[in-house]
DNA sequence: TCGGCTGTTATAGAAGAACTATAACAATCG
DNA sequence: CGATTGTTATAGTTCTTCTATAACAGCCGA
């Protein structure tokens, strides 16, 4: 479980725990029934509070990618699943744009509306 | 020209405003050489800040969307063709996150982390 | 050249989001 | 029971966003 964080980042925190979490599920790093690491464990190994790690956590169930309860921590849901199913065509899409020299802004700006339009 | 924005949404006004130009420049409807409409007007007609929209055309400006120039304005520059040649891969991409039931943040964040990762 | 249009810069304030800090609470599990 | 885990509550600081106003400086057409 690869947790990073950039705090000179415009990304808030909370956003890039969330985000760093959606990527070990499309890479197959994380598996459906597997647990996420303690929040308060995540918030002291990044240096960051626990509240930070939590919002993350809220995210990623209000996505329907983790199940969260109190004692039981928080477990990744089948849906994760199809996180893996796009990984190929999001990384060569990725490449692709890096190769332009496009910032990650710009690329997600772009596929941010592709989805809601 | 169509440049929404959503007060509602949780995506600052002003990268709304910078994501409703490059999806314009994505789609074809604003070309290189083409003229963005004067800050004043867009902010008027959205009924926001003249800055909150220069933010956003400075931020186009720094990827290299345009060239920003006092008393000529904002021109769309060679690079937006780049957007134009993606714009068929990321509807797709789009597409099939929306028949997941993929939330636009959900597929916005992996691909950003695909980018600079 | 003049006048209007354009982005640029400066300043300031209000509002809201993000982050932190602490603490108590409640469900789970060994 | 006791440790672990997420949940909720409260509060304060900091930072970003957005607004408002005003003056400035480059560009262009008449």
């Amino acid at each position: 479980m690869l947790i990073r964080v950039d705090p000179a980042s415009d990304v808030a925190l909370f956003a890039q725990v969330a985000a760093s979490v959606r990527t070990e599920m499309a890479t197959g790093r994380l598996l459906p029934g597997n647990r996420l690491p303690a929040a308060r464990d995540v918030a002291e190994s990044l240096g960051v509070n626990l509240h930070t790690v939590l919002r993350a956590y809220q995210d990623l169930r209000d996505e329907g990618l983790v199940d969260l309860r109190r004692g039981r921590g928080a477990v990744v849901t089948d849906r994760a699943a199809d996180l893996a199913g796009l990984h190929a065509e999001i990384r060569a899409l990725g490449e692709r744009a890096k190769g332009l020299g496009m910032s990650p802004d710009t690329l997600a700006s772009l596929v941010r509306e592709s989805v809601d339009g």
